[in-house]
DNA sequence: CGACGCCTTGACTAATCTCAAGGGTGGTGG
DNA sequence: CCACCACCCTTGAGATTAGTCAAGGCGTCG
């Protein structure tokens, strides 16, 4: 039970680095793009530059100086815009081995705000640390940080395709398939369960709808013995079954397929 | 009248180079990133690279081996996803001066379509003139095509925010109110007027909304004098009051404000 | 002339939102 | 220890928005 939970609660923060830098390299060298070298690289540089905040901390302010990109390497984050009427719409999910945005150097102002959703641990890339990855010594680093910007602007597009073609059950039921997905290739899921750090109302947040219809439609996957949401852990007794429910396919989160290699490893 | 009519039908294209880069230069220029002999050095290559298609061409088909990036010069193009129940997102609108997917290179199967919607001239960034331009000699073309990369990110968070948060017309409004900022841009508007290739089935597509909907709420915003739209002519008699019935803000879009340009030259 | 694509409108249905109320739990301070 | 508050989850009822179905108009092209 405890080997997904990670940081549920903010309080003191797990210091075992090497257990913090798995979820990033295990994400990383999924791609198959990194060597051995390249990963003691990424494991003793980010070592010494861990950071850590607690949950409920903005990382990033709408509107302000963006921050360097960012590696998570323990934790969830999300980013959100805020619109003039108080509305809110989150428009994505950092995950352990997920990095913010590789090109806001260049910006001024960023769009939108990024918020830590439980405690993190995180790695900024400063300038030091980005031109070592892409001035050219490591390639395959450079590479692999490329391939992470790729995924989220699939996942990003995909958003929209949830947010504008799916009707709401399909809508919160696709988030919670990727999510799923996401979290199983960094090792942070537990059979067919995992942590989900998030109330109705992120929930809402996420796919445009209102906390009532959110609260609705879950009980209504609930029913169906689709998922089941108790504390903070997320079962999915039947993933395929809900995958279909909810017309998700993991294809675009551009993922090596790890289910055989759970199985097997 | 005819200053901004470019493709609007398929046809004979014009070949008028010089006039086909000043699009996509201009956008580049306008970060103020590129010196003369960059602009220079682009004019010369993509005058050599120059690749026609007619309307309704694929480029890319979702789940194929994606296209390098490309640049458009002259033309619409847009992204979308297709949904096993038939159903259609449009997810990106690449108008002249914008880029496909920077990252695609290192992709296998491409999770989205790219089809012409008018008459367009792209160049394709094939792999020699990938390496050329991020090979380390021209820095600031590289860092050009990284800006024009994380612009494309922004708009796709902000059609979340509006897929996610906005009322029917409000989404219908914001749309119209971007592709008039991004026109006006690259020099593509006479004065509130552009040129707007879009039946109200790729509006509907594009905004999440039934093809019905969309039509009366566009006579709504109509009837409200807020828009104008005969032929492909798109006319916002008062921009900035459609920008506040829509809760508009250019800010996301990351261009640089040409609106006293346009006065003084 | 007929076919086709696109736009328009009305009538009815279905999905989603808003408002309102209440319940559970955990933390905090008296 | 208990009272209270904050936050989150839950449910019902009625209002509103958006979708579906059906029909017709208008212009272009063969």
């Amino acid at each position: 039970m405890s080997s997904f939970g990670l940081n549920a609660h903010p309080g003191p923060v797990s210091r075992t680095e090497s257990r913090d830098l798995s979820a990033f390299v295990r994400s990383m060298a999924l791609y198959g793009v990194l060597d051995p070298e390249d990963i003691a690289v990424l494991e003793t540089t980010f070592a010494r530059r861990l950071k850590h905040f607690e949950a409920g901390r903005d990382l990033v302010l709408q509107g302000g100086k963006p921050l360097n990109p960012c590696v998570i390497l323990e934790g969830w984050a999300y980013g959100y815009k805020l619109l003039p009427n108080r509305r809110r719409q989150i428009v994505s999910y950092l995950l352990p081995g997920d990095v913010t945005d590789f090109d806001t150097r260049l910006v001024h102002r960023t769009d939108h705000s990024i918020t830590s959703l439980t405690a993190v641990s995180i790695v900024e890339l400063t300038d030091d640390l980005f031109e070592m990855f892409t001035g050219g010594r490591y390639p395959r680093i450079a590479e692999a940080f490329r391939l992470k910007a790729y995924a989220a602007a699939a996942i990003q597009r995909e958003w929209a395709v949830n947010l504008g073609q799916r009707s709401a059950p399909e809508r919160i039921g696709h988030i919670l398939c990727e999510l799923f997905h996401r979290l199983r290739v960094v090792g942070l899921t537990d059979g067919n369960r995992c942590f989900l750090p998030l109330t109705q109302t992120d929930l809402a947040e996420t796919t445009g709808l209102s906390l009532v219809h959110v609260n609705k439609r879950l009980r209504d996957l609930r029913n169906a013995d689709l998922i089941s949401l108790r504390g903070k852990i997320l079962t999915l007794p039947d993933l395929g079954a809900l995958e279909r429910a909810s017309i998700f396919s993991a294809d675009y989160l551009n993922l090596v397929d790890v289910s055989n290699r759970d199985a097997v490893s």
